[in-house]
RNA sequence: GGGUGUGUAGUUCAGUGGUAGAACGCUACGUUGACAUCGUAGAGGUCAUAAGUUCAAUUCUUAUCACACCCA
């Protein structure tokens, strides 16, 4: 019989609406009145799905089905973020494409046009993660820009402003001159780039001598206030407070005495420039210099420069300094050395250090308390070792800046006056009262503050303001704290710890009681994905190929905790013949007309090869649950994989052929049902890694009608041993390496493997044959095993083997070709040997007898004396054969 | 410069103080009434190197080397 293939393509969409439309992913309540949230990652407004996401979203929802089928009340709360610079960005350069200019159309309308775009285009991701399978309850789908979600930044923000946790400050900050914006220090990438280092002279006052300095960026020179040299540095002890004039620039500043100044490095005399650079602006401040910043926001020169280079960008202005200063032989020497450059991580332009007023958290003081939480393990690091590095960043933390100059992201709640005076409140009346108390009868106008926040602000805000907060919602008290986060190591100090510090101020309760943080998804070779690199792997693309089910149980399957995910086309394809193969099985199953029928009660199951499986399978469940559990989804994909392949298929399968050739009804019937059952709970402990392959199975085997729920909604199998049934499944196991034997011997005497033989046990009171006439079916078929006898099979047509210790005959009818048999068996004998000389060495040495556990010498003592055994007849059998 | 992680079969990776495992790939045979997106059998490893601890080290410790990442 022809059966169709699994399409993939049309079953995925039909499922997914089908669950979508049901509601079934939306928090269902519980029994035992347990609870189990996740709130996702929320990708980039702007944001298209990448392998990241792919295998972010993957393990999640692992967990979250896994934790539905067990009967909590899940939920999984997605959404995204507004992502101010990147969104703000793409609508830039739609409306440029239009002839439109951003500030032509002023702010107001810019909003307006993003919000259009937000809702024409924004948040494609969430439609490719749905086609990902992934069951988040999407009627709770929450956006950083949500009016709710607004109204916990503002009301966060006042009550860290009151509490003096916010604070504005006029500092040196990194400043992107593209976008022309700050950004805090986590948005800066130290690049290793090849530089000049330019050594120029300055010219002493009153002195025909000169001091050299080295720098990479000379056209800084303009904002020099000072050159250092270390106080120890004996080439340089007598210059300390002389005055050196800047060439071109021509102003004259001292020479400082600092430990800043590296003897080793460059000349040992460095030229300060307190505006431009943040150890000079440190140096600056410990010598009260003069502070003289000679850029624009855009990176030009200003007005403090020197004439001829107002105007001119950084670059032009180093290029036209370097001319000038080869013309009036102030310059010594280029080198080309390696050093770091900061760059904007999403600009990719060389960061400035500029002094300006921003607003800052306090992080330092945010960050006592979930270095407690995490040092009680309130909160715990899936791999461990990210505690430590978690701790490391968190305790030498930075002031975060979090005001951005841009215009699309939440605005900052404060007010200005004509008096200097700054009013935080969560709304313009609110501001005007604070005013009106200040300003007593002082006429005054408020301006708000044009600055909106950094996005990762409202993201660190994302585990309660999505449930609620401020509200007292009933979500926020069933899933906060939330019980997992699943995260890549990335976005650890971005994201993790600022949701823990926001979140452990605001709830007195940490945010997840775990963190899964997982690697980064690299391709074939181990190098990262990128668009450069021209090596990036689309998983949509891939989704279309093979189905989300073959990808998802590929990233799942390959997420080993502290490893990178190294991808390849060959792992997804092989996974998806593992889906193929479950597909066929089933078929199987209904050619055979296996339906179950009823609810089966276990304890009556009769046919050893069903308590077999049955056994098998309990061992499996077990194994699958605790490796969810302890986050171990490559272990707890493999063991399901194991099991139905090559445990289900190749064996059981293979078992029930006899069964369904036999004439016993009743074995025939137990068969068929059971059969089923076992498929039925396959497409159970599968659900979690390949959701809509096992939930179209579910439906076409119809069993609904049985366990009463489509399968997302099913429970999770909590099988008890059943122990009377570990007799019979040691018995198929023993008949599983029997048959294994009968066929390994075949290939060795290269007979076809087609060819029928006839079986002799030649032990008195043999186990085997014991266990061989209980289920000779099995073993005649599946073993292609004629006739079972007794006696010994004395010609050239047999051939005696070891199964299990038992020495057994085989007799094929044609001529064997035992020399090659003679040869592999005596080398089999020389490694017994050799374990048993090792063994036996062991067991004289006394240090090991008084030492080692009894346990491992007495396993060794029982090992010696079957290796004993073993040898004896194995060497019979080499005699025997001439 | 400081830190973290990794090094096990051809490849990708599990694993363990006492017999070294899987998947993919490879080789041979095979179209046996679920499945060639398959079956059966098999080959393949000084567990990076060196020293130490131990009765016993692939596993623990230290050093070295290689690679990756983070921070300055």
């Amino acid at each position: 019989m022809e059966f169709k293939k699994y399409n993939h393509l049309e079953e995925e969409k039909k499922i997914s609406d089908f669950w979508i439309k049901k509601g079934l992913f939306k928090p269902k309540k519980s029994k035992n009145k347990k609870n189990f949230s996740i709130v996702i990652p929320p990708p980039n407004v702007t944001g298209r799905l990448h392998m990241g996401h792919a295998l972010n979203n993957s393990l999640q929802d692992v967990l979250i089905r896994f934790n539905r089928m067990k009967g909590l009340e899940t939920l999984w709360q997605p959404g995204t973020d507004h992502a101010g610079i990147a969104t703000q960005a793409v609508v830039e350069k739609n409306l440029n494409k239009e002839g439109v200019n951003k500030n032509d159309l002023g702010r107001e309308k810019f909003i307006e046009k993003v919000w259009k775009w937000k809702e024409e285009s924004g948040g494609i991701i969430l439609n490719q993660l749905q086609k990902l399978g992934c069951s988040c309850d999407w009627s709770r789908t929450r956006f950083t820009m949500d009016k709710d979600l607004s109204k916990a930044v503002i009301k966060v923000f006042v009550e860290l402003y009151n509490n003096k946790l916010i604070y504005k400050d006029k500092k040196l900050v990194n400043w992107d001159t593209n976008l022309q914006t700050a950004i805090s220090d986590l948005e800066v990438v130290q690049k290793d780039v090849q530089s000049q280092l330019y050594y120029i002279d300055y010219q002493l006052q009153n002195s025909e001598n000169k001091i050299t300095i080295a720098t990479t960026r000379p056209e800084t020179m303009m904002g020099d206030t000072a050159v250092a040299v270390n106080p120890k540095d004996n080439r340089y002890i007598k210059l300390i407070g002389k005055n050196v004039k800047i060439p071109i620039v021509n102003r004259t500043v001292k020479i400082i005495a600092d430990n800043y100044a590296d003897p080793e490095q460059g000349s040992g005399a460095v030229k300060i420039t307190p505006a431009h650079d943040f150890n000079d602006y440190d140096v600056g401040k410990r010598n009260k210099l003069k502070i003289i910043n000679i850029f624009e926001k855009n990176g030009k020169i200003n007005q403090n420069g020197v004439s001829e280079f107002i105007g001119l960008d950084r670059f032009e202005a180093r290029k036209l300094l370097v001319k000038k200063l080869k013309e009036n032989g102030n310059l010594v020497k280029i080198e080309t050395i390696k050093n770091k450059v900061p760059y904007g991580d999403r600009s990719n332009t060389v960061i400035e250090p500029l002094l300006t007023e921003q607003w800052f958290v306090d992080a330092k003081k945010l960050s006592n308390k979930p270095i407690k939480i995490v040092k009680k393990n309130i909160t715990s690091f899936f791999p461990n070792s990210w505690t430590k590095i978690f701790f490391q960043w968190m305790k030498n933390i930075e002031p975060w800046c979090i005001s951005r100059q841009i215009w699309w992201g939440h605005r900052i709640p404060a007010w200005y006056d004509e008096y200097k005076n700054i009013f935080v409140a969560e709304n313009f009346k609110k501001a005007e009262i604070l005013a009106k108390k200040k300003n007593k009868n002082k006429k005054f106008k408020l301006r708000q503050e044009s600055d909106v926040l950094d996005t990762w602000f409202s993201s660190a805000l994302w585990p309660f303001a999505t449930l609620g907060w401020p509200n007292k919602s009933k979500e926020l008290s069933k899933f906060y704290p939330t019980s997992v986060l699943v995260t890549g190591f990335d976005i650890i100090f971005f994201w993790v710890a600022r949701m823990l510090m926001m979140g452990n101020y605001f709830n007195k309760k940490t945010p997840f009681q775990k963190v899964y943080v997982h690697a980064l998804v690299r391709d074939e070779k181990g190098q990262k994905m990128s668009k450069s690199k021209g090596n990036v792997i689309d998983p949509l693309e891939l989704i279309n190929e093979y189905g989300a089910d073959s990808l998802r149980f590929t990233l799942i399957s390959m997420a080993s905790p502290g490893r990178d995910v190294k991808l390849s086309k060959d792992r997804v394809v092989g996974n998806r013949n593992f889906i193929t193969k479950i597909w066929s099985a089933n078929n199987f199953l209904n050619i055979n007309n296996c339906k179950l029928k009823k609810q089966i009660d276990l304890r009556t199951i009769k046919l050893p090869i069903n308590q077999w499986i049955l056994s098998e399978f309990i061992k499996t469940q077990k194994l699958v649950s605790k490796n969810i559990e302890d986050f171990r989804f490559d272990e707890a994909s493999k063991n399901a994989y194991k099991f139905v392949w090559h445990s289900y298929c190749d064996w059981y399968l293979e078992f029930l052929k006899p069964v369904f050739n036999s004439k016993n009804k009743f074995e025939v019937n137990e068969a068929k049902l059971f059969s089923s059952f076992m498929m039925a709970n396959i497409l159970k402990i599968l659900h979690p890694f390949i959701p809509f392959f096992t939930e179209s199975v579910w439906a076409k085997n119809k069993y609904k009608l049985i366990f009463k729920d489509d399968l997302i909604s099913s429970s999770w199998p909590n099988f008890k041993e059943i122990n009377k049934f570990n007799k019979n499944q040691n018995s198929i196991n023993n008949i599983i390496t029997l048959i294994s034997n009968i066929r390994s011997t075949k290939a060795e005497l290269k007979i076809t493997p087609k060819l029928f033989c006839d079986l002799s046990f030649l032990e008195k009171s043999s186990k085997l044959a014991k266990l061989v006439n209980k289920n000779l079916n099995l073993v005649k078929q599946v073993g292609r095993v004629n006739s079972i006898d007794k006696e010994e099979f004395n010609n050239k047509n047999s051939i005696e083997i070891l199964v299990l210790k038992e020495k057994i005959s085989l007799r094929f009818n044609e001529d064997l070709d035992l020399i090659s048999q003679k040869e592999r068996i005596s080398n089999k004998i020389e490694s017994i040997k050799k374990q048993l000389d090792n063994l036996n060495n062991k067991l004289k040495n006394e240090a090991y007898l008084k030492n080692a556990p009894k346990e491992i010498v007495q396993n060794d003592k029982k090992l010696v004396k079957e290796l004993t055994v073993e040898d004896e007849k194995l060497r019979s059998i080499v005699s025997s054969i001439n």
